[in-house]
DNA sequence: AAACAGAATATTGAAGACAATCCTGTCCGG
DNA sequence: CCGGACAGGATTGTCTTCAATATTCTGTTT
């Protein structure tokens, strides 16, 4: 028995190299995020490198490698000499991400507007429905349908980068927004937003599209803090 | 005599280990950096692992994790099984990044304005004192304290997740400002904006240096692509 | 003479081993 | 009884070595 629990091989599922992702570390670095954005290690647990390489049949450079990436990510910390560790967030930090999120999201979702095809518009409209299928008992589902739903849109935007900036915030902010259970809270104003922003998005009302969803950020962040911050309030002591 | 020149030694300045940055890969990291945003090492220029290692007195592995941390931060780019090259950009790419620093530096101005001291507002003085005393012959210290005026603002934001994103992306095309002199180009210009943002930063005015900034960012977007488009146009053929 | 195939070389990718450092537990002293 | 110092163990940081693969050169063939 481990005094202080780093790393289960529970939390590190899936087959050992099922199609290796180009090269070693990329692979051991997926698994990891898997495993983190999954919530299924908490933040502040102790990444052993060792065990890591065990549970994945790697050697621990490779494992080094990955770490680094996550570490550019902001998923992991690294404290000289002792080791890495999932990184965790106050509620500043989380609201900071907030913030940033709704300025980029606004930006992306005008210029999606503006480039949409009829392709794109059939498209996030099946996502839509299929989001509109799900119902509160299947979250996990309804939160990877909801991931698809607003990515789709923002792939319209045509840039790149700022997609890559806008996944990785959010990334950083998912675990705690199921940590948070703030994807239940308040269930049809969310359906409502969903329905809102695709209107815009169908309409190609670019400043609308933009305004709605810059709310719907706002929206979601603020039901994550008040949900963190009563979280927070029950384990005081 | 190479054929293909990847990165000779006196690209790589500096003394063997003056201060260890906490650890080697920080460190290679580190001297990476400055030769590529220094504008030593051109775009594309292969990075072969044996000679960094070799030459600031390394091994291969901690070398490894510096390039994996240089392509989170995207200077570096991963060939699989080819090796790493120096990141290029684009003109689409050089635009995509400007148009993100102008949402980001807008909302961190806004920011600024609204938790500035007097202590804040007299060290932005100095500093853009200090700028206006440099002349168009000394681009390079003008080039420090024109990032130094700007990043002190932006400090006063006190968001640091905020700062890091921008001086990331502000790194990444940096080395293409002094490449394309979008610096020198108009300089009172230059000199008339930074005026205005201290003004606004001074006085308070949230949106006020939120337009400017945005402004500012904006227009040297715009020189530094016009600058690349006629060297595009001198390089054709 | 040019194009293709094969081999040799060089470089990346990965693993195992060694050294340095930090943490944990215990023992001793106040 | 509590606090500090020391020793043992564990973990990170780094190096050396080995395997796999892409590239390039050379030789041959058409």
């Amino acid at each position: 028995m481990r005094t202080s629990p780093s790393l289960t091989s529970a939390q590190l599922a899936g087959a050992p190299l099922p199609s290796p992702p180009s090269s070693l570390p990329d692979y051991v670095a997926d698994q990891l995020r898997a495993a983190i954005l999954g919530g299924h290690v908490a933040a502040g647990t102790p990444l052993r490198q060792e065990d890591i390489a065990k549970q994945l049949g790697a050697s621990r450079p490779p494992v080094r490698e990955a770490l680094r990436l996550l570490e550019g990510e902001g998923l992991v910390e690294l404290r000289p000499r002792r080791g890495y560790v999932v990184a965790s967030l106050n509620m500043t930090e989380v609201a900071e991400i907030f913030d940033i999120r709704e300025r980029l999201e606004e930006h992306a979702a005008e210029l999606a507007a503006l480039r949409r095809t009829r392709k794109d518009v059939s498209e996030v409209a099946a996502l839509l429905t299929r989001m509109e299928a799900l119902d509160e008992s299947e979250l996990g589902l309804f939160a990877a349908a909801n991931h698809a739903f607003h990515t789709r849109i923002f792939q319209v935007a045509d840039r790149p980068r700022l997609l890559r900036m806008m996944l990785s915030l959010r990334e950083t902010v998912e675990r705690y927004i199921r940590l948070g259970g703030a994807l239940s809270a308040d269930m049809p104003t969310v359906r409502d937003e969903h329905r809102a922003i695709f209107a815009a998005f169908e309409a190609g009302d670019s400043v609308t599209l933009g305004r709605l969803s810059r709310a719907h950020v706002a929206g979601t962040g603020h039901r994550l803090l008040a949900a963190l911050a009563a979280r927070e309030q029950s384990h005081a002591g």
